[in-house]
DNA sequence: TTCTGCTAGCGTCATGCAAC
DNA sequence: GTTGCATGACGCTAGCAGAA
């Protein structure tokens, strides 16, 4: 380390995106200039001053176990700034966002699914009843038609696709033959806004899974919104941490050329005192 | 002008952890 | 045990700078 943040952070993979080798297994990856918030990770010099580490010195699992063991950048800049440099601010919850992501936060959408082959769009009875639960459109669409097909989507899939109130789209897609056997309800266990199909007689393994997956699919449908707003506030919460960081090391390279002005006056000091 | 490589940012999924 | 949150990993895209 020489003081100076690397600009290759811990971001570089990820965001180098396709123009890196995605084999885990060869991948050097130039880690973050901080190690002090990975404690005992394994880090070698590259030669040209960087900080690497190798995937294959300590495989996937470790380096998962290692991270998730990491403390959130808020406990890390919080325990900084209560530990010294007043200066430092901590990161506080901002109130007016949290706010604002809980008024969107009812924006999730909601989807119906009916008989395939047909189109439809819900229209509002009640535009404003449909605002507060933020469904502007649902279309049904039947992928034979054409209309979103995806690629290796079995033809005759339907597909549910929603407007969420931000304006951007998301598909659901439900197999032929299936969604006859689908009932709408809303159960109360559900947030506003998300509706619930129940497969009805399933009984064959395959049945199982592709309910398994519906399911899951559901699930994810239902974070979807939510885990987007929280990556932008965690990317958010680590740039000012980096800031953070970078504020220290330009705090630290300052006091240490104090002290070594200090020291060259003490040294000057006791030198002519010996003269 | 086109190509190429890099960087930043985004959305999504998986996963660990804490709270209930 | 379930749920929600925070965050790493991954893939994708857009913008930019330098080279051909």
């Amino acid at each position: 380390m020489d003081g100076s943040i690397d600009d290759k952070s811990e971001d570089s993979p990820s965001s180098s995106g396709s123009s890196q080798p995605q084999n885990l297994s060869t991948v050097v990856h130039t880690i973050t200039a901080v190690p002090t918030a990975i404690p005992n990770q394994p880090v070698e010099e590259d030669g040209e001053g960087h900080l690497v580490r190798t995937d294959t010195d300590i495989g996937i699992e470790k380096r998962r176990e290692i991270l998730s063991r990491r403390p959130s950048y808020r406990k890390i800049l919080n325990e900084l700034s209560s530990a010294e440099a007043p200066g430092i601010a901590k990161i506080e919850e901002d109130k007016e966002e949290e706010a604002a992501i809980t008024s969107i936060q009812t924006t999730i959408p909601s989807y119906v699914q009916t008989s395939a082959g047909q189109t439809i769009q819900i229209a509002a009875a009640n535009q404003n009843e449909l605002t507060t639960q933020g469904l502007q459109t649902i279309t049904m669409t039947n992928a034979g038609q054409g209309a979103v097909t995806a690629a290796a989507m079995p033809a005759g899939t339907t597909i549910v696709q929603y407007t969420q109130g931000d304006g951007s789209q998301q598909f659901v897609t439900v197999p032929a033959g299936e969604v006859q056997a689908y009932q709408i309800r809303a159960p109360s266990s559900l947030p506003a806004g998300v509706v619930m199909a129940t497969p009805t007689g399933i009984t064959s393994p395959q049945q199982l899974a592709e309910e398994s997956a519906r399911k899951r699919e559901l699930r994810l449908m239902k974070n979807r919104y939510k885990n987007r707003v929280a990556a932008r506030e965690c990317r958010k919460k680590k740039k000012e941490y980096v800031k953070c960081l970078e504020n220290r090391v330009a705090v630290l390279e300052q006091q240490n050329k104090a002290l070594i002005e200090e020291l060259k006056q003490l040294k000057d000091l006791y030198c002519h005192k010996n003269e």
